[in-house]
Formats: C-alpha cells, structure tokens, sequence
DNA sequence: GCCAACGTTGGC
DNA sequence: GCCAACGTTGGC
C-alpha cells in the first residue's frame, strides 16, 4: 500500500535561495539545515513526492511563495565536511555524519504571496497549533497537515 | 545535570 | 538595525 502523502513547510531567505532559484535548478538539495529537529522532520518524517510549502523568510513581506515536492530519501548534507562551507561542522564526520537533508524539486510557483499577515488572519481556520504563526516559532522545516495545507493554497 | 553566556532566527 | 525567543555550548 502507498503510505499516504504528508505535508511540510520550509522557509528559506530568498536572497539566499528563493522561489525563482529553485524553479530555475529544478531540483536543489536542502542544505544547511542547522536545527535537530527540522533535521529529525527530513530524516524521520519526509517520503519521496510529500508535498511543500515554500516560505520566504526574513524579507520584505514574508510569506508562501510556492509548491515543491521532497524529491530524495535524506542523505548526509556534504557542506557539513567542508572546511570552506559557512555550514561545515568539525563535529561531523564521513562515518558519523550530523546533518541530513533531502532534495526539493520545483512544482509551482503561486500566483501571488500568501503573506504572513494574511496567514495570520486565518489562524482560527489554521489551529493554534499552525508552527508557523505560534510565538516565537523559529524552526524552518515542520510538518502542516493536509487540511492546514489545502486551505492555505485555497487563499490563493 | 544545571544554567549563564552566547549565537541564531526572523518579524518588525 | 533592533531585539524577543529560544536552541546550543561548556564550565562547574
């Protein structure tokens, strides 16, 4: 039996690596995932084709700029070993690597940014449960559920 | 195992 | 650029 697609949200600094970028590679490794529990949701949580949710974060107006797909089962994020890499790690090694990642493969880009502020005006609909707009919430990967992620591509 | 210091995230 | 929130580190 095909286990039942799951939902996930990833933020990203578009000036890092947007929306635009990704569509342009079609397909990108998650790298630089530096928080054990967004690792945990790649490693333990995320199937080949769940669906996601792709934020921009830390911009002018952050908010929901498109759809990807997870497009690998998680393997070792390589910048964690290199020396030159602002993500390298010296307590990762080859044999005992840290850090996980999946790849991400472009679906669409949405007509318009479901921003922030405009989530925020939902969030009885959401659930105070919704990660994304729970105080203080700063993790980039977390789970969204299939009604959470249907209604928000429904404001669209 | 506690917790102060420190670093990072990310909205504003 | 500020700063609240909060995860991580390391001394003890």
């Amino acid at each position: 039996m095909t286990p039942r697609r799951r939902y996930w949200l990833m933020k990203s600094e578009p000036q890092a690596f947007s929306i635009d970028d990704l569509q342009r590679v079609g397909t990108e490794p998650w790298n630089g995932v530096r928080n054990y529990q967004a690792r945990n949701f790649m490693r333990d949580g995320m199937r080949v084709g769940d669906g996601v949710l792709f934020y921009h974060s830390n911009t002018r107006i952050p908010g929901i700029v498109g759809t990807a797909t997870v497009a690998s089962p998680a393997y070792p994020d390589d910048t964690q070993f290199d020396r030159k890499s602002p993500y390298y790690d010296p307590k990762a090694t080859r044999e005992e690597p840290r850090w996980q990642l999946v790849d991400i493969a472009f679906e669409r880009k949405l007509s318009r940014t479901i921003s922030l502020d405009e989530i925020k005006q939902h969030a009885d609909e959401l659930g105070e449960e919704f990660a994304l707009i729970r105080r203080g919430n700063r993790l980039s990967v977390f789970p969204v559920s299939a009604a959470q992620y249907r209604y928000l591509l429904s404001l669209e």
